[in-house]
DNA sequence: CATAGAATAT
DNA sequence: AATATTCTAT
């Protein structure tokens, strides 16, 4: 069975340059040690081969479109410092299976990588090497589907379906975008224009809105129920009975009197995790969120909601957990290189965000600023393409 | 037929 | 959990 065995291959590869893994991704170095390759393998990839809806197993488009990935694929321009070995790595994976083969993906991203890193040298490489890059897949090309070699049908082939890694620049730009338009008319094509990455199909947008979406909704869910609790807390001096939700005073929550600019008031859109964004209006309604590592210390005790784990779990590399003088660890800003710089940058913005804690204030104000004032010069690199 | 968005699948 | 794919309404 599993003896495809040029499917097979080995796992490991992807080091290559991960290994560096500043902050954001090397994770998956490690899990693997623990060893078992079978369970990165999935056996259903071997098999499949067929794609449902098109038959014809053969191999679709590959050097071509890899080339195509490598060349334009989107890397592009901008390569901001952000992290080098940053976040996208190959995850990519474009494996055969016309369709099933995710199965777990979960767990093959993660610890197994396994299965992914077969057969596609070339793939791996190309996406891990620039973050930027989409990571992305097959450009609505394949044109040939039809034809192409009949070696070895099922070895590599396949992939249609290459997931897209939001990494947390890619996913910056998105924002942006989205900002730009303007949530009512943030519409999958739209943004997919402004983006202007063209390795990203409007239904790798639709598919991510639809999620930021939702976590907006969270958020300001979240928000208000803060707000109530603060509120509430005002009012009968923090005896507030531990309900989750106002159900005791609904109307509440339509009228927002905590000390902090109103979750959704005003403007239409308030940009969420991501900084920046010019609208000088917006910076304040945005300015108590902070990024997780900025904050000192733990929630006051009445701190309601925990923080929201929502949004970007999967970059969320945490360096914090890294154990105790690991290498890796990116210096914090001491450096005044553009470069370094952008890479701190790089790394607050794509880091998850929490609510301020209520009564806290920020550690250091001052950075924050700076940053904000930096991000002012922000590279928008042009675009894949 | 194409798009957007929600629902569902992987 | 994150994306993709499918379904539905427009």
């Amino acid at each position: 069975m599993l003896a495809v065995s040029p499917l097979r291959c080995s796992n490991d590869e992807r080091q290559g340059e991960m290994e560096s893994c500043p902050d954001g991704v090397g994770d998956f170095s490690d899990v693997f040690p623990g060893g078992n390759l079978l369970d990165g393998i999935d056996f259903d990839d071997l098999f499949v081969g067929i794609e449902d809806g098109d038959v014809l197993p053969d191999l679709e488009m590959d050097p071509e479109l890899l080339a195509e990935f490598s060349v334009s694929g989107c890397s592009g321009g901008e390569e901001s410092a952000e992290k080098n070995a940053s976040a996208s790595v190959g995850k990519v994976e474009g494996n055969d299976s016309g369709r099933r083969e995710d199965e777990e993906e979960g767990k093959s991203w993660a610890s197994g990588l396994v299965s992914s890193s077969c057969q596609t040298e070339e793939n791996q490489e190309i996406l891990s090497k620039r973050e930027e890059a989409v990571a992305v897949n097959p450009p609505p090309k394949v044109a040939d589907k039809g034809r192409k070699s009949s070696t070895q049908p099922k070895a590599s082939q396949g992939k249609r379906k290459v997931k897209v890694d939001w990494t947390p620049d890619l996913h910056r730009r998105f924002v942006q975008a989205v900002e730009q338009l303007g949530v009512d008319k943030a519409v999958p094509s739209r943004i997919l224009e402004v983006m202007g990455i063209d390795c990203l199909t409007r239904h790798n947008i639709a598919s991510h809105l639809q999620k930021y979406r939702s976590h907006r909704k969270h958020l300001l869910a979240r928000e208000a129920e803060a707000a109530s609790w603060s509120q509430r807390r005002q009012m009968h001096g923090g005896a507030g009975g531990g309900s989750k939700r106002d159900h005791m005073n609904p109307w509440l929550k339509h009228v927002p009197t905590m000390g902090f600019p109103p979750p959704t008031p005003l403007q239409p859109f308030r940009p969420l995790h991501v900084w920046g964004h010019p609208s000088p209006t917006v910076d304040h309604s945005v300015m108590h969120m902070w990024p997780k590592h900025l904050v000192p210390s733990p929630p006051p005790p009445w701190a309601p909601p925990p923080p929201d784990p929502y949004w970007h779990p999967h970059h969320q590399r945490v360096p914090t957990a890294l154990a105790p003088g690991t290498p890796c660890f990116q210096q914090p800003l001491a450096t005044t290189s553009k470069e370094s710089i952008d890479a701190a940058i790089g790394d607050i913005l794509s880091k998850p965000w929490q609510p301020l804690p209520i009564g806290l204030k920020p550690p250091s104000l001052d950075s924050v600023l700076v940053e904000l004032q930096l991000q002012g010069i922000s590279k928008i690199p042009p675009n894949c393409a």
